[in-house]
DNA sequence: CGTATTCTTGATTGGCATCAATCCAGGTGG
DNA sequence: CCACCTGGATTGATGCCAATCAAGAATACG
């Protein structure tokens, strides 16, 4: 059987995100469904996925690119609920009960699924369903972190964690890297930790000095002692 | 068809949460079926439901009391990731990969179903998978929201947020209320909010002397200005 | 009724925010 | 090719909100 896609240059089968939690160990049969109903779609820097005020319709999967989830208070304020990359999910609140937006912090692909077509489907194939919650599962944890770090951490342990956190879904999305890359500004970091684009400075500067990383230049970051690192935050990714 | 619980004296048809998202709109066959294989559980008052090393192997659902959701750091740190009330869920992620503890504040009865067994269930009624999803899309709502105030708010308006929030879930529990009752302490507030205590005491004293709310005891609330709660908190948890 | 626990209030400290200036790399146009 | 501009990053000076330390008041409990 064919894969035959509706509207794009990326196939299921050719997709980065293959061996995504959605697609991988569904069979033929039910890939090819998955892609008959998918659109493909493409985001530039810096716009947007979809945003607050938009109608949840729609379910996205990540192939290439970097993007975040953010939501904004009245008053300006920001908070960053999640860095996005290949494979991830977003839109996986069916209810519009949790208003984000989602931006692109470089060229972006995805795939695209519209809520009816996936629930259409999900009849006739179970296991997609099952997969559909593990995967928020996954994210409901992730978001569990987060609020730890956010209600119980310092500036230091903060920046730890992201640092660590940043390593670890790099490394599963993209394989691992001897320097980790950061694709987004220091008011992104600040705004997905709840500190101020200065305090995130000072912190990088002061564990550069202290031997703990190295910055070859603003976005990418040598982990000189991991250990040290995953002290400080508690945070241990992949076990002790 | 008579519904037989295997273990208590609640019995699915008489549960206190037979209106849950579980159960509700679940044919008689299904709610049958679900009753066959649950255990009824009661947990003392500062006792445990499950603690985080514990296998991640069952699902709860509270009938009755209130609980807690926690985490603990290696140094005496905590974070309340959620205050449960009867009809929510608690043990959602199956893959033991978020470590919480779900600690009892008062006398507390709940549903217990193994994971297996749920699984299996499922396979016969995917409508039972679709609910699941649908409870865990709410507590990631919830979950952002608590992103949200511990990111970008500060004592006053995290403060504001936890009444109005509480109101909203003692409401969709209990029913209206005249009265919030609070069923946990000011540490336990102070830990769900990513303040002190102290902090939390000052702002109640705060917000009473301006008027904003009574104080009859420091377990109830009379909530005196929602609309400037609201807007201090920049929460409508029932819309505008 | 005494003891423990929780809550509240006061005094002081400190970590991070705020305000402000400078540095630096990349892009643009003369 | 270079002067200029711009946005991001860094560093310094100062101030403030909430943490910390400490003590007293209120309430629950054996």
């Amino acid at each position: 059987m064919r894969p035959i896609s509706n509207s794009g240059e990326i196939l299921c089968h050719s997709c980065p995100a293959r061996k995504s939690r959605l697609c991988s160990a569904l069979d033929e049969k039910a890939i090819y469904e998955l892609d008959a109903i998918a659109t493909r779609i493409e985001i530039k820097p810096h716009g947007y996925l979809f945003e607050e005020e938009d109608p949840s319709d729609y379910v996205y999967n990540i192939s290439t690119g970097i993007g975040l989830l953010e939501r904004l208070s009245s008053d300006g304020r920001r908070q960053i609920m999640a860095f996005l990359f290949p494979g991830d999910f977003a839109g996986l609140l069916p209810d519009a009960i949790a208003s984000v937006s989602a931006k692109a912090l470089s060229r972006l692909t995805a795939c695209r699924w519209h809520i009816r077509d996936l629930d259409a489907l999900m009849e006739r194939h179970p296991e997609l369903e099952h997969r559909l919650r593990r995967i928020g599962g996954r994210v409901l944890a992730t978001t569990l972190d987060q609020v730890f770090v956010l209600g119980c951490k310092n500036a230091r342990e903060k920046l730890a964690y992201f640092l660590l956190h940043m390593e670890h879904r790099q490394k599963a999305a993209l394989g691992p890297r001897e320097t980790l890359h950061l694709p987004m500004t220091r008011v992104d970091i600040a705004d997905y930790l709840g500190i101020t684009v200065e305090t995130v400075s000072r912190v990088f500067s002061k564990i550069k000095r202290e031997g703990l990383i190295e910055l070859p230049d603003p976005n990418n970051v040598v982990i000189k002692q991991r250990e040290h690192l995953q002290d400080i935050a508690e945070y241990y990714p992949d076990g002790h």
